[in-house]
DNA sequence: TTCAATATATTAACAGTGTTAATTTAATAA
DNA sequence: TTATTAAATTAACACTGTTAATATATTGAA
């Protein structure tokens, strides 16, 4: 890599650095290019020197997002038992994610994507996250008889989309109100999901 | 009602009806007071003498939409026999009308309230709706034994969360990548979620 | 009917958005 | 040191939602 390569690098480093540290704090709605670019420390029309433009900008920090989720859900799973106990940990700490920093979630999941072909990579890197986290974990319950891998397919994908359907509902429609009542049934789910004949 | 009720009803009904043509076509993302304001034959700012504000008016939209869902749902599910398969076709209607008009899924559960309190009833309205579609059923399984109270309750909530999960993923992230997969992914979610012990 | 008061609708303006073109500043090569 | 190229900045455009000031109807009283 070339002298001219790692100072863009640098460049765009500045800059994901600081749409990272907006999307953490105020969130995907007070987020703007004048704003990013202030806390990189430069001018806003610099941004498109790096970046064709700023949605092009905000999806390439789901990779970083991804990596420190997934820290996050190792750390918090480490000590359960491999199969259901540990999946039943990762979907926990998953949501636990999502919830803890909102901003991540809405770049994940709601954040619109003008031109949807380029953005595919990271579209497909997104739903298959959580796939990613407990595959192991899955393949472990197969082997081990704990149930069939036509029965883990199926349980895998209703646990996905039930976590993000409760994750939208409870953070863009408050359903539950209360934060304690989403958690519950964020369990309840998980369990009766888990143990589906 | 007096003339002065009418005619504000009347106002607001000409608003109301722009905003429905404009989510109904174009979507969300192509919505601004302007646009709404010309469809209506008014100026942008005659709106707010009747709206406190651009997301109130798009919000009073969502009454209309589940009466449309709601006609459209019972129709669908009209031939089939009460309980489960009933519930079934519900729920593949319910998702149906979504997919025929992305613009009333972004209204219903991605489109954000400023404060969030003023706005509770029409979100509880959203949160509790396909409840409402398909609680005859679920205490008619209930009634003939076919599951507990108990897990139809669970069931319902797996139903629902899980289908505004992959609503969510197929609109907003192309997960996966055809309407055929989509709408197979849907049977089998459905009748996983309702063979659940 | 005519005039004043009120209600309603419109235009102008503001502060914000993303993006591009023109311009200035900095870095490089001769 | 100067000419050329690269990079960063400012100015501008076309939008957005919202409010204040203005113009136009509508109403009530003389």
């Amino acid at each position: 890599m070339g002298n001219k390569e790692i100072q863009e690098q640098r460049m765009k480093g500045y800059f994901i650095q600081a749409t990272k540290e907006i999307l953490k704090g105020e969130g995907l709605r007070n987020i703007s290019v004048r704003n990013i670019a202030e806390r990189a420390g430069y001018s806003y029309a610099t941004l498109y020197n790096y970046f064709k433009d700023v949605r092009d900008l905000i999806f390439e920090c789901v990779v970083d997002f991804q990596e420190e989720c997934e820290t996050f859900v190792l750390s918090e799973s480490a000590k359960n038992k491999p199969g259901i106990e540990k999946i039943r940990a990762i979907a926990k700490a998953y949501v636990k994610y999502f919830i803890q920093y909102p901003g991540t979630f809405e770049l994940f999941f709601l954040e619109k994507t003008n031109d949807v072909a380029n953005k595919q990579p990271t579209l497909k890197l997104i739903s298959n996250f959580l796939d990613r986290l407990s595959n192991n974990d899955w393949e472990y319950c197969i082997t081990t008889k704990v149930m069939t891998a036509e029965a883990a397919k199926v349980k895998k994908n209703t646990l996905h989309f039930t976590l993000v359907g409760m994750l939208l509902l409870y953070s863009n429609r408050r359903q539950p109100e209360t934060y304690k009542e989403f958690s519950e049934e964020v369990g309840n789910q998980i369990n009766s999901i888990l143990a589906m004949k």
